[in-house]
DNA sequence: TGCGATTTGTACGTATGTATT
DNA sequence: CAATACATACGTACAAATCGC
């Protein structure tokens, strides 16, 4: 029963052997701790070359299921926690996913330094110029997102001449810093009156806060608070073993 | 300028080449939907065989930077949205990274039967059976969490022979169920009058809501809804192009 | 201490298949 | 149909880490 794995025969050869050796770690028949069988045993039981067993193993690696080591060979890693792959797009997009039309508004727009006010959250020598945006989001007409962002103007500084008044700055900024580093900190807080009277809620309505922020090249590049009614909108994902 | 492309000598070749053609992606020089150099074409750059320029574009491909097609070539990704890879770790190890001593209580534990109470959710055929468990965790004397597991007793038999008041619900899942397919919904409510007062908090105040279905080879497995003090809890992750 | 054996990591060369223009 | 460029797979080789003797 240890070695009564078995090729599916569909698809490429390194798919299904990652699937013959996924399938008993999955299923919960070798546990954490327990070892995989080499890449040499692989190679005599399917009849593929290294290579070909190797890839399917380090895909393996990749995705967490295995842990490998030199001379000790590969054992099934324990299982931590999940690590959940959540989608977090622009709230357009979002929107526009549900069959509404979405539009947009700028509340406010202006210059700063860092170390005053909420930049403190930034790292980033005092004095540094920040532009500070605040916007509203609606779907259907109704408000469905608040949003506030820091942008470091050292890091960029094409933000000064834009205005912000039709392009969100979520989408202006996702175009020119493609793929930046990001850290998001989720949590929920109640609507203060401000904020209730913007979202169109009762004062003290549970809303989730998402806050990012993102670096370019190694600098903070912008801090973004976004905030959705709690019951409103939700942050989805996933946790598959490929 | 197209073309300069350079290895820094540090590490594998595969991982050089990889970090060459990712550095112009992440810094925009090469917008979405820019043509990246064939296969063929960083073999006579960088000398390197073609398995190798190979590994290092599928490893870009695998992490979304671009878009390999046959004949048309590979182009940089469109930045869509980000992917934010979220931690979720047990209650415990989070209590405990902080250094304060964790501990559990189980409140009820009964047995029910599918499309009874918030059943529902689950997609499950009428009549099956469930466990439903409610538990409170504790971190330093506080409570910090609440927990309502249903366990689809047909996909997960051995959970009716545990009693739970000494192990969490997650815990012995975890155990039992290591990788299986979740979906998680985050969100956020106000703590309704019993709820607040398990958590020790003034009712409406904020929390952070995470609804947990995960699956055992296709199977609903289980359905967790976890329930933190919106101040006192945040859910982390990060976007980090490798 | 050193040495050999095992196992994975990297890299090469080559060949053939497949999707797309 | 041909050309292009990626996809898969084989065989080989050497390097690096590590364990046991």
């Amino acid at each position: 029963m240890t070695d009564s794995l078995a090729l599916d025969g569909r698809g490429p050869l390194h798919e299904q052997i990652r699937r013959a050796v996924c399938a008993p770690i999955i299923s919960g028949a070798w546990p954490p701790g327990r070892r995989v069988p080499s890449e040499h045993e692989l190679m005599a039981l399917f009849g593929a070359s290294r290579m070909t067993v190797n890839r399917a193993m380090r895909t393996l690696a990749d995705d967490g299921l295995i842990v490998r080591r030199r001379r000790t060979g590969s054992v099934v890693a324990a299982a931590t926690g999940d690590r959940a792959v959540m989608s977090i797009g622009s709230i357009r997009a979002t929107v526009e996913a549900g069959d509404q039309t979405y539009s947009y508004e700028s509340l406010a727009r202006r210059h700063a330094r860092a170390s005053d006010d909420s930049a403190g959250r930034f790292k980033i020598a005092a004095g540094t110029p920040l532009l500070n945006l605040s916007c509203r989001h609606f779907a259907g007409g109704r408000p469905t997102a608040l949003e506030d962002h820091w942008i470091n103007l050292a890091a960029v500084p094409e933000a000064s001449d834009e205005p912000f008044d039709k392009t969100p700055p979520g989408e202006w900024l996702a175009a020119r810093l493609p793929w930046p580093k990001s850290q998001y900190v989720v949590t929920a807080l109640n609507a203060g009156a401000a904020m209730a009277k913007l979202l169109d809620l009762a004062p003290g309505t549970a809303c989730l806060k998402i806050d990012r922020r993102s670096w370019r090249n190694g600098v903070p590049a912008a801090f973004v608070t976004t905030l959705y009614p709690g019951t409103g909108h939700a942050l989805t994902g996933e946790v598959a073993p490929p």
